[in-house]
RNA sequence: GGGCCGUUAGCUCAAUGGUAGAGCAAGUGACUCUUAAUCACUAGGUUCGGGGUUCGAGCCCCUGACGGCUCACCA
């Protein structure tokens, strides 16, 4: 049963529109080309007198919808929003005709409108259009929130994100700088003679990261696929393939829990270089955050949630044993670290769960990541980290515990994990069969064997460094945003009706 | 998944267990330079759903739905 019409403002508006048919007239008609923006005018106009644009007598023609309305007796102002933002329109009975005025004043916040007219500046200051002809361009039955305090519930904002986009300033200028961001990135990667590339969201075999795939089945095929969890496996194909450098910017899925930092799809970018160490791949990070927060802000220190981020090279650099003996004030030096039961009697005291199942790496990295992490506010590489953890990263040639990979943090978020590549054929095969026992274990994030992926380092991988960087939290971080909802048009939600 | 908080008119919010209100939006009227325009009048509600306690429930209890924050897991 269809219940919308009940709405009586709903359904009073609707009868605006149904009038207008009765009378001949399309509420929603599709002929109107508006040939200036809101900015446009404001650009033309700008810093001239009253005088000066009065006396250029300039056309415009411009569509939006209208935001708000102040009929007052045979003068109407309304603002209309477009692309590029507000302009002020003034309507005048004695201008349009009393019929027309008539019609015009029954318009609704919400409605589309197109008109053509000049500029000129009102008496309190404010660059409007005066309108020669106006056009209802689309009809809204739908009454949109309060001017004032806008729309404020976030269940709806994310739900009817349409909406929040419509009548919330920052929002559309959050999602621009999203895009941005990504132009931006591109444009680096290209720089540096890097081709961006698509590889396989349906995957056989979810690899690439430690993480719980959602699983979906290929009828014609007849088999059990899973979406990505990372591009990863496929990206160093094309390496092997001799493809040296390579970027893709792509969804992964994940099917873990929501938060402030986690959305099930999510946009990574990841790219791989041959000839290359994480080193190379650490220079990359800062110069292209560094570059980045100079292109979008015009200087290098940005405010996050109340904290000053500065994006001056060059960032911090601490090894993960370094950064627990710093966070944990000396309680835990690096020496101690070495030492697995003073490791784990910290771990213990920390409340860390399950510590003593743990092997030492996993130790050092959970102990890290509790005591160190959040403490990460400016752009921090933390290096160092230990094979156990990091079953796709090339082991140091000084330490064998260790492998050559960083992560990358800002405001106590990772952002980014980087390394040089393993590309030993043989030692790939062993870290997935360890990975394989922690699966028959119970761990069902451990990593799963990739016999293809394999073989393909035994044709020979070149030597290589790659990295993924976290496009959400990045954008989040350069658009002062809170929860990455904020920066995902549609964040993921349980379905608002429950029927059946 | 755990804990805490929330859901009342289109929106933003009120309301000791005692007739559900306001501002904006809407309708009617006034108004030829407004900026959250102003003034007058009018209309607008299954108080998230279900059950219970009570003479009486928006409020108390139980239960379900959805959301926010947070912890856990992760990027």
């Amino acid at each position: 049963m269809d219940t919308r019409y009940d709405n009586p403002l709903i359904k009073q508006r609707l009868e605006k529109a149904e009038g207008m048919r009765e009378e001949g007239l399309n509420p929603y008609p599709n002929d109107f080309r508006p040939a200036h923006t809101a900015a446009k005018i404001r650009k033309d106009m700008e810093g001239l007198t009253s005088e000066e644009i009065e006396a250029k007598g300039k056309r415009y023609s411009v569509a939006g919808r209208i935001i708000s309305m102040r009929v007052m007796g045979k003068n109407t102002f309304l603002k209309l929003r477009d692309r590029s933002g507000d302009i002020q329109l003034f309507v005048q009975r004695d201008v349009i005709g009393r019929e027309l005025y008539g019609k015009f004043k029954k318009y609704d916040m919400g409605d589309f409108l197109g008109a053509k007219g000049t500029a000129f500046i009102t008496k309190t200051g404010e660059l409007s259009v005066k309108a020669k002809s106006i056009y209802m361009l689309s009809k809204s039955l739908r009454p949109l929130p309060e001017k004032f305090h806008g729309l404020t519930d976030k269940e709806t904002r994310y739900r009817q994100r349409y909406v929040d986009l419509a009548i919330n300033p920052d929002v559309q200028s959050t999602f621009i700088t999203r895009t941005k961001v990504v132009a931006f990135i591109r444009k680096y990667f290209q720089s540096k003679d890097f081709l961006e590339v698509e590889t396989p969201m349906l995957q056989t075999i979810p690899g690439g990261a430690t993480a719980k795939p959602f699983e979906t089945f290929h009828n014609a095929l007849s088999v059990k696929m899973y979406l990505r969890i990372a591009p990863e496996l496929y990206l160093k194909r094309l390496l092997v393939g001799g493809m040296e450098r390579v970027f893709e910017i792509n969804r992964n899925f994940r099917n873990e829990g929501l938060s402030n930092q986690h959305n099930p799809e999510f946009t990574m970018l990841e790219f791989y270089q041959a000839y290359a160490t994480y080193e190379d791949m650490m220079a990359h990070t800062e110069a292209l955050f560094s570059k980045m927060a100079k292109e979008l802000t015009g200087g290098y220190r940005i405010s996050y949630q109340g904290e000053e981020i500065d994006f001056t090279p060059k960032f911090n650099r601490l090894t993960m044993q370094e950064a627990v003996e710093r966070y944990s004030r000396g309680e835990l030096s690096v020496e101690d670290t070495e030492d697995e039961a003073k490791l784990l009697a910290f771990a213990n005291k920390l409340g860390i769960a399950d510590a003593a199942k743990m092997s030492w790496g996993k130790l050092l990295a959970e102990v890290f990541e509790t005591v160190a992490e959040p403490h990460l506010i400016q752009p921090t590489f933390i290096t160092q980290y230990p094979v156990d953890v990091s079953p796709l990263s090339r082991r140091n040639e000084k330490d064998p515990r260790f492998t050559d990979r960083f992560e990358f943090y800002i405001a106590g978020r990772e952002i980014a994990n980087g390394f040089s590549e393993l590309n030993d054929p043989v030692d790939q095969l062993e870290r997935f069969k360890a990975q394989s026992a922690e699966c028959d274990k119970g761990d069902e994030e451990a990593h799963w064997i990739d016999e293809d992926y394999v073989r393909a380092l035994e044709y020979g991988m070149p030597p290589a460094g790659g990295e993924g960087i976290g496009i959400d939290r990045t954008v989040m971080i350069f658009t002062d945003a809170p929860s990455i909802r904020d920066v995902i048009f549609f964040p993921h939600m349980r379905p608002e009706r429950t029927e059946g």
